[in-house]
DNA sequence: CCATACAGTTACTTTTCCGTGCCTACTTTA
DNA sequence: TAAAGTAGGCACGGAAAAGTAACTGTATGG
């Protein structure tokens, strides 16, 4: 990682946020409530299970979830936003207005955005 | 691009901030107003010619940003910010209030969050 | 007369990401 | 007894993203 543009912390954030399902994964997890890993697996259709391990990690790591493992025999890990989780989740429904905005006005529609 | 996760226009919006330089671009075409191309090379440190062309490019096709050729000899091509980019940077100073918040508990200290 | 700046483009190379498949160790169900 | 689920770890490999470098063409400054 050569690029460190500024000691931007916004930056930061932006580059948790940054993975394809990272966001989805807050969503589901604010709209469905704490999940196991299973059901979250469930819940983001299409993405693997080094992914989803991998993202759930980063979040943790960045104090955005919680995960409690149950010491049970088949291992019962659940996972939740915690109040920072709930912060990201705000400015991402912030971006979701905005994206409805720039939908109603096509912008999305002519595709320039999805694809390079 | 195999992933499209959901039909969430916000992932679109997101996907586009995503680049390693795209926000910083924004922030200063938003902080120090509109800039020539070479401006804008010398303003954000480290990014090459091709970056910063294909992030424009895109950013202009998504109508975030204006570009003005002025068809003199060595052409002068201005850069700057819509309307629909301002609304990007609202979102972008909410995260930095964010990021600043975060800041102060210290997540970015112990690093868990710049380097994976 | 040669170098430089303007605003890129194109090709080449490198790096990184991400999916796939195989493994754990135990339990419940068929 | 065998298959499947639970929560991942680890390694390999292909693809995509990003960096580097060289080239464009004209006009101006030294």
């Amino acid at each position: 990682m050569v690029r460190t543009p500024p000691q931007c912390p916004m930056d930061s954030i932006l580059r948790l946020l940054m993975g394809p399902w990272t966001t989805y994964i807050i969503w589901v997890l604010s709209d469905q409530g704490p999940q196991r890993f299973g059901a979250l697996k469930r819940a983001v259709p299409g993405i693997s299970t080094r992914m989803l391990t991998e993202r759930l990690r980063m979040l943790q790591g960045a104090g955005v979830i919680w995960r409690e493992q149950a010491e049970t025999i088949p291992p019962a890990v659940t996972y939740g936003l915690t109040p920072r989780g709930d912060d990201l989740r705000n400015v991402l429904d912030a971006l979701g207005d905005i994206a409805e905005r720039w939908k109603a006005d096509g912008v999305f529609d002519d595709d320039d955005v999805g694809a390079a």
